[in-house]
DNA sequence: CACCTTAGCGTACGGCGTACCCAGTAAAAG
DNA sequence: CTTTTACTGGGTACGCCGTACGCTAAGGTG
């Protein structure tokens, strides 16, 4: 009875959300803080890109900043806290898009293809730029200010386009669902060589040797029809691949919903408004 | 959501591939083994099946085979590569895939969009059944027996389309990326919901306030003139939906490629090659 | 038989997240 | 001013983890 059933550090979601968007609340007694939430997410998120997901624990974090171990649960209730926040912190639709949001006012409906794509490579530097984020764990997609502005902008490029809100957030779901896979294969991949010190080349090459006697059992005709270079697609060229096929699925999906309106009435189709 | 040890234990390719691929090798001294790798991978995949990654350790794994922790290091070399073996031991295309194998002998070039569609759909269904798939993310995709079944058996659905070696590995890894995307939001949401025994709902219920304070400052109008009913759509018809529309581009992409083969004699074409 | 390879595994080490508690500080109350 | 009180920093300790090391004993080989 001395421990409660063994509370695993888990995220609490109430208390993740308040940080994110309140800060932490301070009543005027007592000592000064000497650290900033801001600083301690700051720390964490440079080490985690610096040395990986495994090297960041709170003993590490709080060596980062000189300070003790446990005075970093004064300002995070836990580790997975800490997590949900530094996913937060470097989530936010960078400044190129930002741009890109303010330029296009207005022209609702028009140019959803290029915005849609430089949301998708957007996201994928994003991975490229923070391969842990692939590595937590995400409890669930936790709102904050930075992640909702990234679902607003992507909103916004469908706008216009008489798709109902079911709609949209269809899409986006099946465009961040590619873009996320893909950015797992690369990252990993990339993340396996770095940790074990083994090259691509030296990856496929030790694989070699069996592969050889698989081929021999017959049992994988296709694969071994493969030419050599199959494997050899450059991981854009595979990103802009994947991407072209989704927003041609997308505007095929578009005229087939436009040509539906079009058959019977302008107000019909399931969940289509115009606005709230 | 706790991040799984993740770090200091490197799997060694070669290891795991001869592990996976040869067994174990055995020299007749000594005495007999009491254990078997497969009941050793199968024990694990149990455990975490049951009990989630979190809770998959040596110690657990010994446990429940009623050995010693360290026995498990004769077969073994590190958790690593057991979590490589137990990924490989689950990644078979079950008998339902395997059926359909069989059933299509020459009839290439005309089912392709079926075939596509049930190897997504049963992709999916692993990752539901396996949910710790999708937090192992410590290597690259090594090609054990099972996997390479479930790899051929993509390319052959792709066979006598006209592709080259290239874009079928391009098409495959487009439609592997999608429903691994998918499969992690909605996965990693179950398993959150079940950890922290907090429902979807309750989940989304927490978040209700906060928003109604962003939904004030005006910096989010596009989420904000979303109804209600944007996020309830089942996961199911998710995951159809976009399969749908990654099958509609790949359509596309193959109706380009006969265009310009049509219009530039059979042997043209970026990267389109018969056999090396 | 003795020899020697190999299986099982007890012990120990260095790491982790974090519960608990105490000492010291600074603002509020008197 | 002094006292009270809320609060911060952080030391210590507990129970997990992966696994290196080295011992005992089993059982084919000579």
């Amino acid at each position: 009875m001395t421990n409660p059933p063994a509370g695993r550090h888990r995220s609490d979601i109430g208390r993740s959300l308040e940080l994110m968007w309140r800060g932490p609340e301070r009543s005027g007694r007592g000592p000064k803080p000497a650290l900033t939430l801001e600083g301690i997410v700051g720390a964490a998120v440079h080490l985690a890109d610096r040395e990986g997901l495994a090297a960041l624990s709170m003993r590490r974090v709080a060596a980062e900043l000189g300070v003790g171990t446990m005075s970093l649960y004064r300002y995070v209730p836990g580790k997975g806290e800490l997590l949900d926040l530094m996913v937060d912190h470097v989530s936010g639709p960078p400044a190129e898009v930002r741009a890109a949001r303010e330029q296009r006012e207005g022209r609702a409906g028009k140019d959803w293809r290029a915005v849609l794509q430089l949301i998708g490579e957007t996201t994928y530097r994003l991975y490229r730029a923070h391969p842990w984020l692939l590595q937590v764990n995400q409890s669930r997609p936790l709102l904050g200010p930075n992640t909702l502005l990234g679902l607003d902008f992507a909103l916004g490029a469908l706008d216009g386009l008489g798709l109902g809100s079911r709609e949209r957030i269809s899409v986006i779901m099946t465009l961040d669902s590619f873009i996320t896979g893909i950015a797992r294969q690369h990252v990993l991949s990339r993340l396996a060589a770095e940790e074990t010190g083994i090259s691509d080349e030296d990856f496929w090459a030790a694989q070699v040797p069996l592969m050889e006697s698989a081929m021999a059992s017959g049992a994988y005709p296709h694969v071994f029809s493969l030419t050599e270079d199959a494997f050899s697609v450059a991981e854009e060229d595979m990103l802009r691949f994947g991407l072209t096929r989704i927003l041609d699925g997308i505007e095929t999906f578009l005229g087939n919903a436009a040509a539906e309106r079009q058959a019977s009435g302008p107000e019909a189709g399931a969940g289509v408004r115009a606005r709230g």
